[in-house]
DNA sequence: CGAATAGTTGACCGATGTCAATGAAGGTGG
DNA sequence: CCACCTTCATTGACATCGGTCAACTATTCG
């Protein structure tokens, strides 16, 4: 149980978009915003009315509870897309893990917008229904795994995966402490499947043994 | 840790659609299927093409590990829908928990079809996310609660809630075991927040403790 | 009425959380 | 460029919540 001071550094780098037509285009011609690590890109509650595609960095999108517990629900990298809400209010807090830049995408009523937000919801539905999975059935071990293997694919399956988010983000996505990754992390390492190359970069020595241990 | 049999009883009342007209039509003329409790609606795996809206009785969504660990994602009662997904393979199990009437809406090309599925996707998604902070932050007085102010909720708030599914359903749902549900329902009761009718009926005496409770 | 299934309760154990100390890394200013 | 300080991560000792195993009870269905 640890507390957060949102910190709503919220660089006013907003400036980009002096409001703009109305009309959703395909074509990268959309404001893009910057953010520095740590800022706050929505907060819940806040009116939604668009939604981000990252240009670089990462994002941790979460909630928290009232006595401060923070659930992350999801990490979002380079590509990918994040804040469509069911309705026009914001759910969940989204902030920038690192100096990032995001597309803004304005929604409109536009009849095609569905057309390419469903699958984008689908994708994310079906991601949070496989960490339904992790969180209420796995351990600590298997859990870890499951991220590093989750991670490593999204980054094209390479041995070297960069890990941009603390041990802490880590152990509020994976409903675990940050001791119990550490100590995780730790035993994988001493059985020779992962090394780290620096705190936020680890090397898959064992691929096949990592995915095992992610059930 | 427990195991499963999936009881493939799969009632063939599919028989109801001979090959339908490939256009959704929004009037309830779609076919309905039954199913006893315990049938197969889908598997994972399966080929994916319609989604269901529950007519009368209950279904669970649910995934397994290779050993048999279950983890129910969602219950879907009378006039909810599920079975969208984001390609055309099912990534999860749907069972009938009782006796139960799904209308079978055949998805087709059509453009208004992402139109009518995206808030039902959003949503869904807003709920698992949700979920997510509860198997990941919270223990398990706070996750009963939670569940049970959301059946609460979803059956227009009365004092009196129906649960449909067992207490393995339950737990296997929050991520616990159904002697930690069970203890968990004892003290609710000795606490005098919630009073059992019956095994599957329960009063709820103090809502506002209960809310309290669920955090 | 009896058997099978589902739920409850108790005793005990273990995985993970908590608290605390130590160690490593990175940023800032002299 | 280095030293210091702050923040983050690791490690250890211990506590605790929830899981496991087992016995008992209640309910349902034939």
């Amino acid at each position: 149980m640890h507390a957060y001071t949102a910190s709503r550094i919220s660089l006013s780098s907003h400036s980009a978009q002096p409001s703009l037509p109305d009309a959703f285009d395909p074509a990268p011609l959309q404001p893009v915003s910057f953010f520095p690590a740590g800022a706050e890109i929505y907060a819940q509650g806040e009116k939604a009315g668009a939604f981000y595609q990252v240009e670089f960095g990462a994002v941790r999108i979460y909630r928290l509870l009232a006595d401060g517990r923070r659930q992350i629900s999801a990490f979002h990298l380079a590509g990918e897309t994040f804040g469509f809400e069911a309705d026009t209010t914001h759910h969940f807090f989204a902030e920038a893990i690192n100096a990032t830049a995001v597309r803004v995408l304005r929604l409109t009523a536009g009849a095609d917008i569905s057309r390419q937000l469903l699958p984008l919801a689908l994708k994310g539905l079906t991601r949070a229904q496989e960490h339904l999975l992790v969180l209420g059935r796995q351990n600590a071990i298997e859990r870890v795994a499951a991220f590093l293997v989750d991670m490593a694919e999204r980054q094209g399956g390479l041995r070297q995966v960069e890990l941009p988010m603390s041990r802490m983000d880590i152990g509020d996505y994976l409903g675990l402490t940050i001791e119990t990754v550490s100590r995780v992390f730790t035993r994988l390492k001493d059985k020779g499947v992962i090394r780290l190359l620096s705190l936020r970069s680890i090397e898959i020595l064992k691929n096949d043994a990592l995915h095992c241990m992610s059930e």
